[in-house]
DNA sequence: GTGGTCTAGACCACG
DNA sequence: GTGGTCTAGACCACC
């Protein structure tokens, strides 16, 4: 079965960021594997029924991060994660959204167990993939 | 020593989030307590060099969710976290959250193992409230 | 025929909640249904001489009661009602709403048959949409 | 058992208006009977720990209406109910009201059986007082 | 004094 | 094009 994008139209979560939020987490979870090619901007488009301009700023900051990888007259590949960002630049981005996660959760009435189990549940699905040998 | 607050300007994240954000995980963290006072309107805008409705956005945000409440001619005031999201809309919109910290740690060239410690070490630092009866 | 706004200038009732209450009515009544589309933000500001600004915040309103869904570039849409407000928050807002209309319409001078025939006709324009499917 | 009132600080319904919603469904219920006295302004202040100017205002719109009677050196007094505006004009008032209810009750995610109920049971208790003649 | 509403207009993010 | 954010400053309701 190929890989498969949901999206939620009218969510705060802008779509570009939903559609490359789900390759990343497919890409850690092992489900998207290096050399998987992904479809083109266009077909993308066409089947999430987005403007492709939306689908391309999703792959461009797959690119930059070091995702995926754009082969001209051949597509879209899935790389091996290149590390991109310094240890202490990305524990001082990652922090925040960790911190707004439980500010978040607790306007939404979670208990601190509930979310740590969320978290757990969505976390056990993560395998490192074999081949980020940094 | 009284509650104060940190904003960076220039961050994508909006001012208005980020002076909510902190009070949510304050009260989480039980740094600040049932019947604080938190700054007024006027004040907190001048502190911080805002606009004052930037502030008032924040606030109105919190009373809404129920951890704050306004009281006309008086300030404003932590209480007794109120539940108001449904639980099936809170579950909607958490998801997405828990989703979006995994796919920005991957970026990031964190590890699941590496995560997973950083989420259970904030998490640790929530305290559901002793029952605060005012 | 379009659905259209009436707006009383100078009420003590505030502009953003007038647009807010017309939709949330309409939506009752069957008058608005799932996927149609509300005008533009801009757009009703021109035409009922307002703000911008007004016209957004009850725009915001609505949708974070789940009435409208607001997807970037294309508009503003009705959606099928999703339930936000947990049972208890809803009893307590609800109740005083309910107490003021009868303390209102005392002091109006009606009689309790009087406003349970008015309620009853009222209640009975509400039709709970047939599972609409989009 | 004397009549007494309940205050809730941070509702979106200002104070005075609960002072004086709370004595007109009473006066409706047959709670408070005409000659009643009422406690002064400032020993109600001191009760409910409101500013006296907030009891007086309520007061004030409450005598307006022709619910209660501030006798000199005597006190505050309820009196039979004066017929105090048209019915047109009445009418006029009342019904945004009602359709104000319905699409809150809408937006809070109750359904038309269950606004119904409440709405019926509020109004059981509403006995019309035997001396409004008119 | 407090917060709530509204206007006016700028700038940006999203599609 | 759309809506979301922020600023600036006015006015009002409430206490």
């Amino acid at each position: 079965m190929p890989f498969t994008f949901n999206i939620a139209t009218g969510s705060s979560v802008p779509i570009y960021k939903q559609i490359a939020d789900q390759v990343r987490l497919a890409v850690a979870n092992g489900k998207l594997t290096v050399e998987t090619q992904l479809p083109s901007v266009r077909a993308l488009a066409e089947e999430l029924v987005v403007n492709p301009n939306t689908v391309a700023r999703a792959y461009t900051d797959l690119a930059r991060e070091g995702f995926i990888e754009a082969r001209a007259g051949k597509g879209v590949f899935i790389i091996p994660k290149r590390k991109v960002i310094s240890r202490e630049e990305g524990w001082r981005r990652l922090e925040p959204l960790i911190d707004g996660l439980i500010g978040e959760a607790a306007a939404l009435d979670f208990s601190r167990e509930e979310l740590e189990q969320a978290v757990r549940k969505k976390l056990s699905q993560w395998k490192t993939p074999p081949n980020n040998k940094l």
